[in-house]
DNA sequence: GTGAACATTTGATCCACATCAAATAGCTTC
DNA sequence: GAAGCTATTTGATGTGGATCAAATGTTCAC
């Protein structure tokens, strides 16, 4: 184990919780630092937190004291109007960070729920910011995963915006292939952590809608679908889609 | 003048372009510091940027250095695809910050567009992460704005997800309203600075049904339009139409 | 293991907004 | 100040996805 070599100071909790140690350190905040660094920021992220399917990580109005990230599951974030109709604003995946909406005003303002079992890593805010005015890298790092949050809104109003049912169901599929690739899974083959109206209501259409649309993908010999079992057979296929927007 | 108590080593150029001088302070990134920081800050900013109608501020592609605070006018950012249709992404006026979508990968991700004749102030984003681990109440301010910027696009997000077009017009032009009374404008009197093909861009429809929406919303006396003139006679009117979201 | 609740698929119909089209009104330029 | 833009308005028609409906498959609680 690469404990043998730590100093004996660090008490198993701890060991087990450490950024140092986690192999999402790559994708996650620890990117770029140093050994010494990732360390300092271990003493930060001591604590962690289990929760199951269903459970609620926030709620949109809880006052804002951290952030998370993911160690383990997978989350969906979503607004509610006052009557009673939600919007996903998004999905979130091991090494991703959940709450960063909620520093402008010091509140969340979104809910963040599991879907599956998951683990996150508790990162209490005013602790991040004073370690990142030491660690110029964590600094520049974290600025970075903030303005990757505003390209990927970005990205999403464009898909609202423009893009018709098929080229939006497109578009998702290959993003999620993307984002489990780059966490060591097949790119073509993957379970949907989130149901049919989850994905409507992420991507601006209805549940239905987005049913038809896999059953065409299926009949065109672009994926095989079996409920929530995806397999991509055709990714030029799904990129030749997303490329043709409402005029 | 205030100049008068100013130790003489200012140069007039920098005193005339000082963020402790300007009266966006209240709204820009000097926001809650104080004097002598807000005299460092100074320091950065000290390049001034005019632009006429039309030019661009910056274009997607270009290497990401400097985030910008508009100091007057009025701005788009949007985003070209491939095969020539766009999305506007946002409108900046006074105080407002652009760039940021730029931090991630270092390089600009849309185009910044001047709609009226403009002066921004240019701000190296080193030399602001290397001021914001100095000063904390700075760095602190700058992450709100990072985070406000989120959760102003997950509105959008919602507006073109789960909105018909009178309530994503009319919650548009609350927006706008809102906006120009936070900088001491009339809250119920405004020209537009965009066209309504911008508007419908933004906003994920077509120019002709902005122009309709318009027209209803004026023979229901909710507003007077004439061109890009707009008069809100009936807030509440409005606000009532932003709740009825499409099923 | 069984029943109830929930998720998904598929079909039929409807409607909000897109599209196509044409007239008018402002703005710019020489 | 006339010509030529571009922006806007308004009307007529088309259509992609919503809505309504019903059958089927899956999951969970007891």
């Amino acid at each position: 184990m690469s404990t043998q070599s730590q100093p004996a100071k660090f008490s198993l909790e701890l060991v087990k919780t450490a950024c140092s140690n986690c192999n999402l350190r790559e994708l996650c905040l620890p990117l770029g630092l140093s050994h010494d660094e990732t360390i300092k920021l271990d003493e930060l992220v001591s604590t962690r937190k289990r929760l199951k399917r269903g459970e609620y990580l926030y709620r949109a109005n809880q006052p804002f004291e951290s952030i998370y990230a993911i160690r383990s599951g997978f989350f969906k974030t979503d607004v509610l109007l006052e009557d009673g109709r939600d919007q996903v604003t998004g999905f979130q995946m091991t090494g991703e960070l959940l709450g960063l909406d909620g520093i402008s005003s010091e509140s969340h303002t979104c809910n963040a729920v599991a879907l599956e079992d998951s683990e996150v890593c508790t990162i209490p805010f005013s602790n991040l910011e004073g370690l990142s005015r030491e660690i110029h890298t964590l600094q520049h790092h974290f600025h970075k995963v903030m303005s990757r949050e505003i390209v990927r809104d970005h990205g999403v109003m464009m898909l609202l915006g423009m893009m018709r049912a098929e080229e939006r169901l497109a578009t998702f599929l290959l993003n999620l292939s993307q984002r489990f690739t780059a966490r060591g899974y097949s790119p073509a083959e993957f379970n949907l952590r989130m149901t049919r109206e989850e994905i409507g209501s992420y991507l601006g259409l209805k549940l239905e809608t987005v049913s038809r649309a896999f059953s065409r993908f299926q009949e065109e010999g672009l994926i095989a679908v079996q409920q929530k079992h995806i397999r991509i057979l055709n990714t030029p296929g799904l990129k030749k889609l997303m490329s043709q927007q409402r005029a």
